[in-house]
DNA sequence: TGACCTTGCAGAAACGTGCCTGTCAACGCG
DNA sequence: CGCGTTGACAGGCACGTTTCTGCAAGGTCA
């Protein structure tokens, strides 16, 4: 390349990147040799010359054998496309790395740092990230004294409390909850909020467990909840697939909703708009999410190091529709035309 | 590190990677100082080095403004699950890289090769690869004549005949299809297979489109659909959320499925298990998709070059729920108990 | 006992950058 | 005319591996 040009590898190095002290001459016939040669420079002398590589990890927690649940929640999914978003409007790119991946592949690929979703408590991965010195941000409160060098989560807690508010506002007696059995913040947050808040009014709590990765788990669970003596006459699904399930389970003991049954679920999915009915949501703004993490960690990579960890909250939002109101609103969006009345 | 185990850097590269002729002493010497040190080897150098990062570009086409559109759709979720299990399986790391991302990004990363999602005819980005020397296998049949490496796809046009068929056997009169505006090749296919079975048996098309990548027009080209005046009596959507907005669509008009509207849509969501109804999902098998070309891919970049293009078929799989049969069969799952009859 | 092979390691080149230093000519100035 | 200054590059080192080659010590065998 550089012999191509006529001119010294340093000349090119510094046309390329605009650097030293060139006529701007030289730098044009530069890049346009580079151009006619298809010529790039290599990323991995790049990275071993300056130690920067421009890639960040983003690691997702495993549940049970599979590699990481991805599908049922459309969380990861949203939060996974406004970090990819984020990181390559700052010129970086996201490598996906399981949490309990094999540990050759860890070492095989240079990071600048590395997002964690949601990290259990004494993760070995993020021990081992911040000894090597990479800043490490979290999705979600680290648990225990994880030493992460910024994190972002919702408040879980006033979320929970929000909703439990709410569907009593619409009067529900009994609310029962659909919770999980993993030992995650996220889960065990929501469930002692919810715990904290039937003590404060005087309620027995009400709630299912189950194994919050199996699909199938979570209709067993939503049915068990309704087949119970004290059957609740309101419900909070902490997991995304609980309203079609709990909603399914209320047709089976022909139980209305939101008449004989007040219904909201955590969900980032649009099918609940139009469901039969439709069902009150608690979005946690995934996509807002991704980008504050992303942003968190490029600025202590890049930045001056401020050795606090950054704690950032992000407002959840409830869509309020008509599984969790006793009177339901008129529906909002109305055909356009229609046939035959209905 | 050579130096702290009193041996040679020659040593210690041949004693970690079991090259070399070390007797077995030597090697765990190198390998335990190794671990008490905490060292690891420089990904980056080992990449200038070899030649090989062990990094897989995951390339997604995209929508609109948008970066990719990785939510409103499984399928894309599930694809890339799959295929980063697959890869870590065999030692390679995946990263998301949008198609139409600053070319600093894409020329910052070492890749040994990449996976392409539905290119578009004429991909300057799959040219480039190519030119580059670098295995690329589409997830998609490649339109017009892309130079890939090897291709990954369903049968689009057999698994729509199929629907049509299984729509028509279930007594379908006049079928709908609910498609979209762009002009990706699952599109295209699906469309005019459509069309041309219309053309088979004698009935006149009737179909909607409308811009896949917009959440909201789904919902109202559904309505547009069941609005026509020459309304049919069937729909198959080839969209994920094309389900529930279908379903809304008939409530509004008063239509109940399946009694006077048979229902399929495309998607990989289980919540179709849940409705009410339950509707008939076509599976595309994206985990499959993102193992087999995962491995084609990995199979290029280590094994021996057939430069003929490798193209592989997965089979689609029809899930057959109440919304496409007039006799619905009994529920399969039935409560635990019930406190009440229902 | 010398030729030859095996074992156990060390030396050194090369991968392609980025950056620091050096060199040489031109130029202004007292 | 001598001298410092500046512009425009080239030289060369270092990054941390992998790998080829080399080399001494010890063993085997004719």
């Amino acid at each position: 390349m550089a012999a191509a040009a006529g001119v010294s590898i340093t000349t090119v190095s510094d046309a390329l990147n605009g650097k030293g002290r060139l006529p701007d001459a030289t730098r044009r016939h530069v890049r346009e040799v580079a151009d006619r040669l298809g010529y790039r420079p290599s990323a991995a002398a790049r990275t071993l010359r300056t130690g920067k590589s421009g890639l960040i990890g983003l690691t997702v927690t495993t549940y049970g054998d599979e590699p990481f649940t991805f599908t049922e929640f459309a969380y990861f999914a949203e939060m996974a496309r406004a970090a990819t978003s984020a990181a390559l409007a700052r010129g970086y790119a996201l490598v996906i790395l399981p949490a309990t991946s094999r540990h050759d592949v860890w070492s095989n690929v240079a990071l600048d740092g590395t997002v964690v979703i949601d990290p259990s408590d004494q993760d070995p991965v993020v021990s081992e990230l911040v000894r090597q010195g990479l800043p490490v941000v979290s999705d979600g409160r680290p648990a225990g004294s994880l030493p992460v060098t910024a994190w972002v989560d919702n408040d879980h807690e006033a979320a929970v409390l929000g909703i439990l508010d709410h569907l009593a506002d619409a009067g529900a007696r009994r609310i029962g909850l659909l919770t999980g059995t993993s030992t995650d913040t996220y889960t065990h947050l929501s469930t002692t909020a919810y715990l904290r808040w039937c003590e404060r009014v005087g309620q027995d709590p009400v709630y299912e467990s189950y194994p919050a990765h199996d699909p199938c788990a979570g209709a067993v669970a939503a049915d068990r909840l309704l087949a119970r003596p004290d059957r609740p006459d309101a419900v909070y699904g902490l997991f995304d697939p609980n309203g079609t399930d709990l909603l399914a389970a209320a047709r089976r003991y022909g139980m209305r909703v939101p008449e004989d049954l007040l219904l909201v679920c955590c969900s980032e999915s649009t099918v609940y708009a139009n469901t039969e009915p439709p069902v009150t949501t608690l979005s946690l703004k995934p996509r807002r999410i991704g980008t504050a993490v992303v942003q968190l960690l490029i600025d202590a990579i890049e930045g001056v190091e401020s050795d606090l960890p950054i704690e950032q909250v992000i407002p959840t939002e409830l869509i309020v529709r008509t599984s969790s109101q006793r009177r339901p609103p008129r529906t909002t969006v109305s055909p356009p035309r229609s046939p035959e009345g209905k």
